[in-house]
RNA sequence: GCCGGGGUGGUGAAAUCGGUAUACACAGCGGACUUAAAAUCCGCCGCCUUCGGGCUUACGGGUUCAAGUCCCGUCCCCGGCACCA
């Protein structure tokens, strides 16, 4: 109160965030700094981060996804590209009708104003997007193309309907998606779960799996580990089909099931097989045993996602139906497992347990039989076959085949499919773990799929006048049954061939339909008359693309079906539509938590407890700051609402500008690492930009006014230690060029906090030389620090009075003269343990490097006098003495 | 369960083609400035040590003159598994 601040500096030496980054966004604002056209004389660049959903505010998973995506715009833009940025909103899904059944509020209404918020959210983090494009994908203008393409592709072939299994919860009378489904029950209504099997349409993506697959090798911008997951999600197995012809006297009548099997060369091992609950064999034996039905029933509890399928107890009962082998003529008994789904593949499998270990399971609980088949290279089975080991699934020589005996595997799976082919009861096939995409959702908030279902026509597309087929928006959600199923004045309509009343299809789209094709849509936003134009084949493909790893498989899968199934309509000319991928890591967070009545606990936000160290600065114990009582440390977990250990972006632009934030969050991590929040990273950053700001100001009051006029500096001999600090600066320079290079943009920030630190540490006394030396220096360090904190980059550019708009300046490259060096040290190890260090001329040959090694003191000392008996020098590295 | 990824100081991380492990920060400790505090600046900072040095990149082996990096095995953590987006 009383105090004054002697040495407080001038105002414009204070940094003041708000300040700095209003001016600079109104400036880019007002040139249009953003907004981009075709244009033939640059190399294009269209810089694309995964849209958000708009689920209310901007979380710190967007904000770190949108600033490596700006950060790469803005880079490139310095390098001479045509960079487009846009940004649009994944506007349909289940939040929105979550959110109307819970706040009673429409999902249109909710997601408007949700839109609106995270918008201006964006522009306050000054990222250099072209909004004219922007687009959401529940405005009709947007989905009406999605329903005009899917009205082409259904006449085409490739979208049909068919059975697919959904959760039924009996109480809401409602789908549920898979996240809904909590041990087996509805999240809301706590029922157990049926599996229900309703008609779906489907897209063909199976169609595509062949090319989907082979494209991959040409993606080099993608990275290895989402190729090999895309890779084995298609999951392509050359394997052969065998039919089990069926036994007639149990089963009734004659006929065949197929099983796919990759190991038919184990056929021969085969004691059983294994249908699914739905199959028509199951079904047909528990037509007269009540136990079977009861069994059937059983299965069909429970959810239909895979992690619980496949995590849950392997159970089965014998039918008293038979098949025939199809090479040995033994009659083989049929069981039903609920492992078994109707869904893959033929709802069949072969059961071969001395070499499967699920089939191995399921036969030691039921007592079936177990042969042996195989003798791999380890010769793993003894006479007795329990306990199950790896080595039992191994490929190996035949036994216990008869004719196939001694054959190793392809042999033995060519030669058993050449006389299942004889024979007319099977034949090699391919086969892919890719099912089709089933698109249909019992929901209201999505894409209305665009048929009408005519009782004497069938199911007929909507015509292009009739589209788009608007979902209706003033709209009571209460998460009971479908709302369009229910409302008349949707469904009622007239066949579109024969004039007469039909019902319009009341499902909507999968939301994962919207976002297989927004980023063609970008590059024609504004064209009403087309799905896309001309303008999508100078723009496609995103040459980046960067979002959550979590999207690896489905969403970016979808998208590559999408852009081939546009191709082969004729609306874009490539294939691929994202030419290099980056998958950034999550933001994470500590929890704390107490624990509360019934066994639950309550979480509590970081940024209301306290924390204690002991000497060393470990955390040790934490408590509330509002009651001091302690709290218990939770670990480390994904920011999220549930754990609430979220940080809000807002607090922390408001507190420290949108600068701090972009470069905490670029500094903290790789962008493909998971990134650990920390309040006192952030005053880290903001300390930097402090730094960076008055040194930006001592140089424009104190050593502009000593600059000489002549500049060249590289024709400049330079005092060494002025020389050295220069240098510094080149090896930073080029040290981040390359880490630029790499999308390592962490170390990009420390090249520049190094660069800051040895201008500060540069010597004074020099006058005039170190003006320039700083002058450079400060030159490159702004140019490296543009794309990362534009608006502080902006300012001081326009106050240290470099030329022209920072946006539109050079990338700068380190200069050869900067970095020449006359002499280098090289480090001086015996056998192989470092035991100093040896100053050589920069171009001293190896035999001389080795002969001042060998003569060196440290050298002698440790050779303890034996004769060297191998000496590997590595060029500008080290040399290495084997005594 | 299946597929993919990760594990380096007290903490986030760095180490480019197998060549000085711990750059750059954060936290902590000590000092300067201040009536005091904040801010700022300077210094120290992997572990052990008989002060010669020895040890150290989740754990156990292997290849090599040399391994955080390559190979084999184990443990733990994370992402995805087709209706969350």
């Amino acid at each position: 109160m009383f105090s004054t601040h002697p040495r407080q500096p001038p105002m414009q030496d204070k940094y003041t965030p708000a300040a700095v980054e209003v001016a600079a966004q109104q400036h880019w604002e007002s040139t249009q700094a953003f907004k981009v056209a075709e244009d033939a004389g640059k190399p294009k660049y269209y810089c694309l981060s995964m849209f958000p959903y708009p689920s209310g505010k901007l979380h710190m998973g967007h904000v770190r996804n949108y600033t490596i995506g700006d950060v790469l715009a803005r880079y490139h833009r310095m390098r001479g590209f045509n960079v487009l940025q846009p940004m649009g909103w994944d506007a349909f899904g289940m939040p929105a009708e979550n959110a109307a059944i819970q706040n009673n509020v429409p999902p249109a209404k909710w997601t408007c104003a949700n839109i609106d918020y995270m918008k201006t959210q964006l522009k306050r983090l000054g990222f250099a997007i072209d909004w004219s494009r922007e687009l959401a994908t529940c405005k009709p203008d947007y989905y009406r193309w999605e329903q005009w393409l899917f009205t082409r592709l259904y006449q085409k072939g490739l979208i049909y309907k068919k059975l697919g299994t959904v959760n039924w919860d009996p109480v809401d009378e409602t789908v549920l998606a898979n996240e809904q489904v909590i041990d087996g029950r509805g999240w809301r209504s706590g029922a157990v779960i049926e599996k229900r099997e309703i008609p779906m349409y489907y897209m063909k993506i199976t169609a595509y799996a062949d090319e989907l697959l082979e494209a991959l090798d040409a993606l080099p911008g993608w990275p290895e580990q989402v190729k090999l997951m895309q890779k084995n999600w298609i999951g392509r197995s050359e394997g052969v089909e065998v039919h089990f012809p069926y036994e007639v006297s149990t089963i009734g009548s004659s006929g065949v099931l197929k099983v796919f099997t990759t190991r038919a060369d184990t056929l021969l091992g085969a004691t059983y097989v294994a249908v699914a609950a739905e199959h028509p064999l199951a079904l047909q034996a528990a037509a007269n045993d009540p136990e079977l039905a009861a069994f059937i029933d059983e299965c069909r509890h429970g959810g239909v996602a895979e992690a619980d399928l496949a995590t849950m107890e392997k159970k089965g009962m014998a039918t008293g139906l038979r098949v025939v082998h199809p090479l040995t003529g033994e009659h083989l008994p049929v069981w039903i497992a609920n492992y078994v789904l109707m869904g893959y593949g033929e709802g069949a499998v072969m059961a071969v347990p001395a070499h499967d270990e699920r089939d191995f399971a399921f036969a030691t609980k039921y007592r079936l039989p177990i042969r042996m088949v195989v003798r791999s290279t380890r010769d793993a089975y003894t006479d007795t076959v329990a306990p199950w080991q790896d080595a039992y699934a191994e490929q190996g020589r035949l036994v216990n085949s008869g004719k196939y005996d001694s054959l190793h595997f392809q042999d033995a799976v060519d030669a058993i499919a050449t006389d299942l082919a004889a024979k007319g009861l099977g034949a090699k096939r391919t086969q892919y773990r890719l099912r089709d995409w089933g698109i249909s959702r019992q929901r209201y908030w999505g894409c209305p799929i665009p048929m009408i279902h005519c009782a004497d026509c069938g199911d007929v597309p909507v015509p292009d006048e009739q589209l788009p087929v608007v979902l209706p928006e003033d709209v009571a959600v209460t998460g009971r049954g479908s709302p369009l199923a229910k409302m008349p004045r949707f469904y009622e309509c007239d066949c579109p061939k024969c004039g007469k009343q039909a019902k319009r299809e009341t499902d909507t789209m999968d939301t994962f339909v919207e976002s297989s094709w927004y980023f063609l849509r970008y590059a024609s936003a504004d064209n009403g008359q087309a799905m896309v134009d001309e303008r999508v084949n100078y723009w496609a493909p995103v040459d980046q693309y960067i979002g959550g790893i979590e999207h690896a498989i489905l969403h970016l899968l979808y998208s590559r079906f999408f852009t081939r199934a546009m191709r082969d309509e004729g609306l874009v000319d490539v294939s691929e539509p994202f030419t290099n991928l980056l998958t950034q890591g999550m933001v994470v967070a500590e929890t704390y938590y107490r624990d509360a009545d019934g066994g639950k606990k309550q979480w509590i936000n970081p940024a209301d407890v306290e924390v204690e160290r002991d000497e060393k600065g470990r955390i040790v114990a934490a408590k509330l700051t509002a009651d001091g009582a302690p709290v218990v440390i939770g670990g480390i977990e994904k920011m999220a609402k549930s754990k609430n250990n979220g940080v809000d972006p807002q607090a922390l632009v408001d507190q420290y500008g949108a600068d701090t934030a972009r470069l905490f969050i670029i500094f903290a991590a790789p962008p493909d690492q998971q990134l650990e929040w920390s309040d006192s990273g952030v005053e880290g950053a903001y300390r930097f930009l402090r730094r960076v700001w008055s040194f930006g100001h001592v140089f424009v009051s104190e050593l502009r006014p000593q600059l000489p006029a002549d500049r060249q500096l590289d024709a400049v001999r330079l005092p060494e230690a002025l020389a050295a600090v220069r240098r510094e600066i080149h090896v930073c320079l080029r040290q981040a060029n390359y880490d630029f290079g790499k999308h390592q943009f962490n170390t990009v920030v420390s090249a520049a906090m190094k660069i800051l630190n040895a201008l500060e540490k540069a010597p004074r006394e020099v006058g005039a030389a170190h003006a320039q030396v700083a002058e450079e220096g400060l030159d490159i360090l702004l140019r490296l620090l543009a794309p990362i904190t534009p608006h502080v980059a902006h300012a001081l550019w326009q106050d240290c009075g470099f030329a022209g708009d920072l946006l539109h300046a050079s990338w700068p490259e380190p200069s050869e003269t900067a970095l020449r060096q006359d002499e280098i040290d090289l480090v001086l190890q015996v056998n192989g343990k470092l035991r100093g260090t040896l100053r050589v001329a920069a171009g001293a040959s190896n035999s001389a490097i080795e002969a001042l090694a060998l003569g060196s003191e440290a050298a002698q000392k440790f050779m303890e006098g034996k004769p060297p008996r191998k000496v590997v020098v590595v060029p500008g590295r080290l040399v290495n003495i084997v005594v």
